[in-house]
DNA sequence: CGCATATTCCATAGATCTATGGATAACACA
DNA sequence: TGTGTTATCCATAGATCTATGGAATATGCG
């Protein structure tokens, strides 16, 4: 049981710490843990979401959760699994941080992406932060409505890319659109940017997305849009927009952001 | 060459990041990793350092270059690697503490060591600052000599761990130690507060290493030891001693630190 | 209780990774 | 140019990992 040599204490350092790194030697793994950093989810949505068989998912997680990087709840008869815990969400950030600092490829496939969704810079937090709170720019969350529920910037609408064409006629031509996603490795916002240009919009991304936004301490909304079931119904969608471009961190008008923080 | 469509380009993205993730798959691979953020070193060194057969260890560092985590200088003979910038040292330090927060096994290892090494608290980065500054303590770099010259702690002395017990005499018993190494996960300064403590002295480790220190931003100087040639003449030293109690992080008074930053 | 759903467990064939010895390449020095 | 040193390349046997279909569990619902 005891580790005789401080040589093989070490070993057993580096071993344990080889645990991690086995979890992120795999592509899906990186992916699931990925979503996992949006918020919890059953096995068979993260399946879906990677396209991944049922059971071959469920052994990628078993080794994350052996690994203690994610854990789970049961609900009836399904299990849901989260990230375990802050950390983890950090350690993945510095994993695509270190992917596009280091690999040209990481940032090739970005730019061929990137050229597509509009090769403008993206804006960053503090500009949002500026120009949302005077009403200048309505911030879109584009991920899928259960990643808006579990966690999203306070006065963001909510409107799925799958959805955005459908529903175009709700944002008001004459604002613009700052759309932000799951990070800076997501294309669903580069890809929602592209399409509102396409119509004429004028759209930009957010230069982060939720991880690093929760990460810098900001704070975080969960739960369904205040003013309606998302996307559901149109006409009462138009005044959410103007809603969030004045109540953006405000002084906790909404019931969102009271029980933001 | 180009991926059609999104779900091929996610997934090459994805891809890419795994090839990190493979470099950490493997302990032996932190390990060699962890060392060259400590500052470059030749293949056979870093054989040595870690145990491995120099084809083994060139093989490692193969994957790890191909990976872009580290990069070479060829000199002579033989070919010095490096960890390729600050980032890569970040996502080491990053794997370390997630690491050290989720697996318990971690822990377990480091208080199995710290037990011996003293139960007591570790010092803070802050405590450090304001009692070297006074001249209260000595902080001592246990590391090899060559990790000293690549980056200390302006003003520590260096005494590597398999010289503490010989050169034992040249510190004041007076004044307390603290040792630091290479990170959280490093074994020498806690064996070097062993040793200390039990000959009778206060000795204490600092709770970083030279990684998390230079990743603080804080001034790290560099080369050979200002006033002696490392141990080498015992006679000189303890006048180094005083210096590195009060020259720390005053003014730029010592030629060390003036190129510190 | 029996059936349906969501997961996990298991065995296995195929793919990938690791350690190692021997050969090769680059370089320094006579 | 010959010799010694340092590092890389190569082929391979052994170990590990992955995907997958089928069986076993756990839970919910009539």
């Amino acid at each position: 049981m005891e580790y005789a040599t401080p040589d093989q204490q070490r070993a057993g350092l580096y071993e344990q710490l080889a645990r991690i790194g086995k979890v992120v030697m795999h592509p899906k793994r990186i992916e699931l843990l990925d979503l996992l950093c949006q918020g919890e989810r059953s096995v068979d949505a993260l399946a879906a979401a990677t396209g991944l068989k049922v059971t071959t998912a469920s052994a990628h997680l078993q080794v994350m959760r052996q690994s203690r990087l994610v854990e789970t709840r049961r609900e009836g008869t399904r299990v849901y699994y989260r990230a375990a815990g802050e950390t983890v969400c950090r350690f993945a950030t510095a994993l695509a941080d270190l992917g596009r600092a280091r690999l040209a490829e990481v940032d090739q496939i970005l730019r061929d992406i990137g050229t597509d969704a509009g090769g403008t810079e993206r804006v960053t937090r503090n500009e949002l932060l500026h120009r949302a709170r005077s009403g200048e720019v309505v911030v879109l969350d584009v991920r899928p409505a259960e990643e808006y529920e579990a966690g999203h910037i306070p006065g963001a609408v909510s409107l799925p890319l799958e959805h955005l064409e459908a529903h175009l006629d709700e944002l008001d031509p004459m604002i613009e659109v700052v759309a932000y996603c799951r990070g800076p490795l997501c294309l669903l916002a580069p890809q929602a940017v592209a399409t509102l240009r396409d119509k004429g919009r004028r759209a930009r991304c957010l230069e982060e997305g939720m991880p690093e936004w929760r990460q810098a301490g900001l704070p975080v909304a969960s739960g369904p849009e205040a003013t309606s079931g998302q996307a559901a119904d149109p006409g009462r969608d138009r005044g959410a927009h103007h809603v969030a471009g004045s109540m953006w961190l405000s002084s906790g008008t909404t019931p969102e952001e009271r029980t933001a923080l």
